[in-house]
DNA sequence: GGTTAAGCGAGACGGTACGTCAAGTCTTCCC
DNA sequence: GGGAAGACTTGACGTACCGTCTCGCTTAACC
């Protein structure tokens, strides 16, 4: 899951990439980030903890925030897939139930928030961080949003792209400005977007 | 409005503080965030740019952030005031036109998604910005909503915070991510969870 | 006596430059030198060693190199000064024989063998140590040969620069093989290309 | 040549030694130093260049000092034999004259030099480079002055290594501080040294 | 009106982390 | 089994800022 080579390149001899080096690094620096913030998540650090070399990670990882990349977007697909199978405005408010709990109660949540803030420090975190995660998750979410409404179980009064921005949006500013999210907060945003008003 | 002299301290002989070089370090950290982002922020470039001592910088600032939040402070009073007198759902809907336009198009507007970041990164950071900014800020927004509903001129479906956080959590989030507000989401949002559903 | 600024810089204000810190350098360079061989000659280690910042060293010497000249033209401008009142043949003996001893049991030799050593690897090195070593002394020996050539203490048979070489030369020979000089080495040189053959 | 094995071993089985491997890291080395000097010299610059493995080179030669003695040690028999038959004052000058263009026009003259720099950085470089190079040809320099001495074709006034150390030391000394041999001098020493003084 | 304490520009200092480079070892595949 | 390819650990490189410090000058209140 190299950011570098999506096709993992094969050579024709020599040693193949150690995937016990690559994991090391992932839980190193997912762990330094839990456990100390981003502000102590430096490259020594990780290949201290990974018990690696810094210039295995240089080899493999332009920056830490690829790293970080790589592991949000394993962590995301495997505990907050989007669900494309008949999407009910149930089945969407249990994914933003979901999303929410990722944010606040797993450690993988720290590294999204910590990816958006870093994106806002520098402009090629931005650029990866958008072709790599924002990218595709939305489009997953669009087409959710599509089928929902393909199949009449949702009817949004605005736009697929305004309406999950309405629904994201405020969870993720919660989880940025440290305050837990009002409950019913997405039950009325749910209701009040995904169904027309009846007057 | 040095943050860390809460009441002016009046030495008895020497020197007052120089007010040229206070507004010449705000202005030098404006800019350069502007010009080359926060990464280019560091406290040396900040003392060349303004041409100022960097201990000039520490004697009076505790670190990069607070001189950030005063600027904010300063910009975010001047240009984007909390409409006290008498709140309507047209003045609120104008208020958060208003951040919508201070976040995306002000140069402002880049300290304070940069504050938000910073504080992922670091919980002194964080503390801060709450303290100093984000609390404030929320407690007049909190009055003009308790006013707008004694007046009858609102009616909240849901809690004042939680209102808020549907209001304002889009607009960051889409600043946070670069993308444009899609139009119609704040009208959409202010129709549906200030105005009672008629049915 | 920094490689970079001849004249000792006067700045207005500021910190002037630590001298404690200065010799801690020149010293640490020295011993390491001694103890270890130039192999071990890192700026990390003598910053280790001296106490001192890395970048303390990078401040003043543009390379370790610099330092090793310092402490060179330091100890044998001390130990090895070249004769300059009434050279006669025998006092220029005694400075062969004061160069054998400097070369073969001072500490300070070591630093001599190791700079031409260096020399062979990298041109800016080379370059270095004519100036400001080779150079300057090669200048004060051929005026002690004039000297004793006008007084007529000493009559060389080939050129001043000729006769340095074919002096200095096997001393630095040996040195640099590890064999010690052949006794009678030294005094019979001298005798044939300082006094003219009597036939 | 390898250091290890002079005469090239005969496994029972598998393949044998690669010659073309072997001349091509032996000129690549050559190469790399006269074009780039001993700093470029990298084992991966070597490797690049021959087109070699770098595992290739670690396997026969322990060094990339001793790739360097392989090269001269071959190129100094060849360009630089020192003469046997029947040697007179005449013919020593004549290796003497070869030796200072060896040192001085020659790419292998760089190679001479450039480890003779080695060796004052690094103690394995000094035994392997007498061991290899400097004993074999200081016993056949004595040998040749014996037998001259013993046809009474010179009369050293000093002992044989003394001898050779005032002949060749100054030659070596300026061929290491780069400047040019003075006209004059080797035949001044042959004169000096190898004829008895007549008075 | 001289004293004196603070503010200030300048910049040296001990540090930490950066991202790069080469060294030397080890592993895998191909011939 | 030799050799090409190349991943790995190690450690030094030279740079950028960090936050602290000391220096000598300027400035303004106080006596």
């Amino acid at each position: 899951m190299p950011a570098a080579s999506p096709q993992p390149r094969r050579p024709r001899s020599g040693s193949r990439r150690d995937e016990t080096a690559r994991l090391a690094v992932l839980h190193a620096a997912d762990d330094l980030l839990a456990e100390h913030g981003f502000g102590a998540l430096t490259v020594e650090a990780i290949a201290r903890r990974a018990g690696v070399a810094k210039q295995t990670i240089y080899r493999w990882w332009p920056s830490k925030v690829e790293i970080l990349l790589d592991t949000l977007i394993e962590d995301s697909d495997k505990h907050l897939p989007v669900p494309t199978e008949k999407p009910t405005a149930e089945s969407i408010r249990g994914y933003l139930r979901g999303f929410e709990r990722f944010l606040t109660s797993n450690p993988a949540g720290k590294v999204l928030l910590a990816l958006i803030a870093e994106a806002q420090h520098d402009p090629d975190t931005a650029k990866s961080f958008h072709k790599r995660y924002l990218g595709p998750r939305r489009e997953q979410e669009r087409e959710m949003f599509a089928r929902g409404t393909d199949a009449g179980e949702v009817s949004p009064r605005i736009g697929p792209d305004a309406t999950i921005d309405a629904l994201i949006g405020p969870i993720v500013y919660c989880a940025l400005t440290g305050s837990s999210i009002p409950s019913g907060l997405v039950d009325t945003l749910v209701e009040d977007l995904l169904r027309p008003r009846s007057n």
